[in-house]
DNA sequence: TGTTAGCACTCTCCTTTGGCGAGTGCTAAT
DNA sequence: ATTAGCACTCGCCAAAGGAGAGTGCTAACA
């Protein structure tokens, strides 16, 4: 925090600047397009001490200055200026996302869509985590003898599906008298209290199997036993391609093929995100594959329960500002649309 | 075809060589690497002979020959010889592919895992076709006044889910009575045949409204209204940055690009597809974005009526006998395991 | 007539060279 | 504390030259 006013100026004009041109920057340009009322020299020398600092690099003499993730890390924590965004992206985001979609899948679909459309980065968003879903209701539609097929609807209208296997057969009237038995012991709970809930006292007044109660239960919860794994949705995968910091084929490769590896991706973003909008910057991500770029990451929910998160992947020198406004947006739309149960 | 026995080998021999080091090959080359029994001049003139008639090109005077598209036509139709696999790679076939898997969905995910990583292409699965899906049995699942379920089953064990919504709402008697009457009509009956029957003849015995009954029959069918989507896997996209031939990013690019276009994918393989294996091969691909690639399809048969395409994406340089080798394998362990019926 | 050796020629690829431009750091003046 | 001036550094680019690979042609040969 030890920078003045002038040294902020300077920062700030640098980083900008970079974002936009993706070139080093001169102390000259600076002079120039900023209006700063010191002559270029004078802003040679801040700029020296912003390097000593560690806030700034150099590529090489006589280059001009890039910021270093400390320098980016500094501007997103003081000197940001979000923008607001205009009519047309609010309505754009607003249209999209509340397109009549019939699944959380269909709408974590469209969400990493619209991200990458938006930004020119690569959206992703990882699947709901159901283990905080509220049951609504619970059938169980048999399929084989030994089969049969669990559709839950969560309090915010939306399914979880389980195949269950019972190796021992399931009589119709089992089936029944089970699937009256969870929907008066366990709607209104999420999963995970059901996990936690003691099951002991279930059994004496159980008419079924043990096993197959067991299975079922099991079942149902089964997503909640492995919180690590999840469905991970990508939007504008390509849009890399586009970032002129990526015309080495070699990054390109580190980076497409990590995107392939959905339980890495997941890992990472869980370990990154916070409650609100999270940034994580350069050599900040845990995955070194990710160490030339930036990853902003926030909360989305979609009522009944059903909360995750989604990220923007882009390289560090992403406009943040820009992403900051729409990531704001978006969670908002998102609030408005699923945030009271539906 | 008008080639003598001198001039298939030679062709045979700069495809061949072409398609290992990917660089044009030379007269000097062959005679040493090939035992042709002449000399480079003998086979300089063969060389000007095939480029003449259109099988090969020169990247530049004075450099070797490549093989054009007619070439590598020629070549695939003719000359081609099909080493078999070795036991690691049918035994891994094998095994990947009787991983026991739920739905239809994860046997093509695998398949198009399998694909890629015992190539080094890109794998794309189409997903099913449900129109020749013979139906087992439909469940209606009641999920809120307005919404129902559908839970089909086909012969082969596999699910078709669809939501369908109701506007007037159901009263839980006629989702029964409607239920048992689809049961007990179509069961049996591919979608195919359901849309072809006429249904003009119902009317009259129906105790439930004719609205509630077109929905869920139109919705049932709902796939076999738009044939021409569905959904698209891919496996290895990565695959193609190790192409020498994709080292330019502009090519990347489009291919990338491409490989997102589900729809397209979709058509253009749907497009090229026969019964067994075909192969498309350069300019001869629909999509001018494929024009250096090409692609070898085939059908897969997942029992119930569940069929589908999938396909392997190289440079037109790819190892035609290798992947043919592969494709036969995979179909055959494939029919193996799921061809009769389950 | 088909095959082969010899040779001049062509074209790409790689490296070297030198000039240009942008930007810095230092010094001395204000 | 700020600024003008200036020498210096370094990457970028285009031009030049040499090496290597391969061809096409011609003439000799079986």
């Amino acid at each position: 925090m030890g920078l003045d006013k002038r040294k902020r100026q300077v920062l700030y004009a640098i980083v900008h600047d970079y974002i936009q041109t993706g070139e080093p920057v001169g102390s000259r340009t600076i002079s120039r397009r900023y209006e700063l009322g010191v002559s270029p020299a004078t802003i040679r020398n801040e700029m020296s001490d912003l390097e000593e600092m560690g806030y700034l690099e150099q590529p090489h003499t006589s280059a001009g200055r890039i910021p270093s993730d400390l320098g980016y890390r500094f501007y997103v924590d003081f000197l940001l200026r979000v923008p607001s965004l205009t009519r047309q992206e609010t309505e754009m985001i607003k249209r999209v996302l509340s397109l009549r979609m019939r699944s959380a899948e269909e709408i974590v679909q469209q969400l990493a869509r619209l991200l990458s459309a938006l930004t020119s980065y690569t959206a992703i968003v990882l699947g709901p985590s159901e283990s905080q879903a509220r049951l609504r209701q619970v059938q169980l539609v048999p399929i084989s003898s030994r089969q049969i097929y669990l559709v839950g609807v969560t309090d915010g209208g939306l399914l979880l599906n389980r195949m269950i296997e019972v190796p021992g057969g399931v009589a119709p009237e089992s089936l029944a008298y089970l699937q009256q038995w969870l929907n008066q012991r366990l709607a209104g709970l999420t999963l995970e209290q059901i996990k936690a809930q003691s099951l002991a006292d279930v059994q004496h007044d159980m008419q079924i199997s043990i096993d197959l109660f067991e299975t079922v239960v099991d079942e149902l919860l089964g997503i909640a036993h492995r919180p690590e794994a999840g469905k991970v949705y990508l939007g504008g995968t390509t849009n890399i391609l586009n970032q002129p910091e990526f015309h080495d084929l070699q990054k390109v490769r580190t980076i497409l093929e990590l995107l392939e590896e959905d339980a890495l991706i997941w890992q990472a973003i869980a370990q990154v995100a916070g409650k609100g909008i999270s940034v994580s910057i350069g050599t900040e991500n845990p995955l070194s594959a990710m160490h030339d770029c930036s990853l902003i990451t926030a909360e989305y929910r979609l009522g009944g329960g059903l909360v995750g998160h989604f990220g923007l992947l882009g390289p560090t020198r992403m406009n943040y500002e820009r992403v900051f406004a729409l990531v704001q947006g978006v969670c908002d739309t998102l609030n408005q649309l699923y945030g009271k149960e539906s």
